[in-house]
DNA sequence: TAGATCCCTTGAGTGCACTCGAAGCAAGCG
DNA sequence: CGCTTGCTTCGAGTGCACTCAAGGGATCTA
């Protein structure tokens, strides 16, 4: 076991939770996964996702037996939720800090919890900001609609 | 004059546009600002806005006989602006280029118009994927709450 | 057995958007 | 008059998030 919320009677709710968008379907029943197959699924390059393990933002990725790395569908889980921590433009030391409190156990429930309150805070914060720029941006779209109406007509 | 839209009939529309978050009010009926003054009113150092300027995103800004800058209303509109546009993402070179189109003149305005158009799809694009992340996000805090209420229980 | 392909590690490099430091000029104040 | 404050320029430095290069090992295919 790596790193999830785990708690004994309910990982399936964690499961849901990490729903990913699947642009390489999951090969099904497999759970051992090469480098190359994690970065053609999530997207990210073979380096960022060495790099990720070396910051600590992954859990300790499995190997086989020459040494290379096989990923687990929650290592697949787990990336899928950085990657929407990523798009809220939190930043990597910060999601370092939420995988170490999943490694440190239970313990840091609370902390974890006011983390991702916080995060959400934050998103919605910036989501209405960008509602406010599009009101923006569609000001002067329409001013320049108008300008080329006006110039149409003349 | 130097960058707005600036059709001669409807100045009023690009003033509208522009309306910033105002933090410290724009003294009335002064149209002539410190760099030091625009940086308190909008929160980017000095430095940054002598970047501004030198990378072109800035049009030229007058100067006090010193030799010292001064903003003028009309750049506090387009520093609002451009602090819209740097809330999407939208990269310096961009807005750069947006601010080259003014420049140039009338004939760009289509370029301009899609350019916005372009962005304001960027930015509708980036607030779903926020609230996708929302939703992530409330199943993860719903789970340790249902992890802590479980324990208290127990 | 040769070559291709995939993977490993360490450490350095890149691009972006600032951000700062140094050296020097000019105005205002006690 | 000296001091402080704030401005100027130019060029270098910073922090983040990758991104890549070099050198080498293991496995597969002809």
């Amino acid at each position: 076991m790596t790193l999830t919320e785990s708690s004994p009677a309910r990982t399936d709710r964690v499961e849901r939770c990490a729903a990913a968008p699947r642009r390489h379907p999951r090969p099904d029943g497999q759970d051992r996964y090469t480098i190359s197959e994690v970065a053609a699924y999530t997207g990210l390059t073979a380096h960022t996702l060495r790099w990720y393990e070396r910051i600590g933002l992954m859990p300790h990725v499995d190997r086989s037996h020459t040494g290379q790395r096989r990923f687990s569908n929650q290592d697949l889980d787990w990336l899928a939720f950085v990657g929407k921590l990523r798009l809220t433009g939190m930043p990597v030391a910060d999601m370092v800090r939420y995988a170490e409190l999943i490694r440190v156990g239970d313990e840091t429930f609370e902390e974890r919890q006011e983390l991702l309150e916080r995060t959400r805070r934050d998103v919605l914060r910036r989501i209405e900001e960008l509602q406010d720029t599009v009101a923006v941006l569609d000001h002067k779209i329409g001013f320049y609609a108008d300008a080329r109406w006006a110039s149409e007509r003349s």
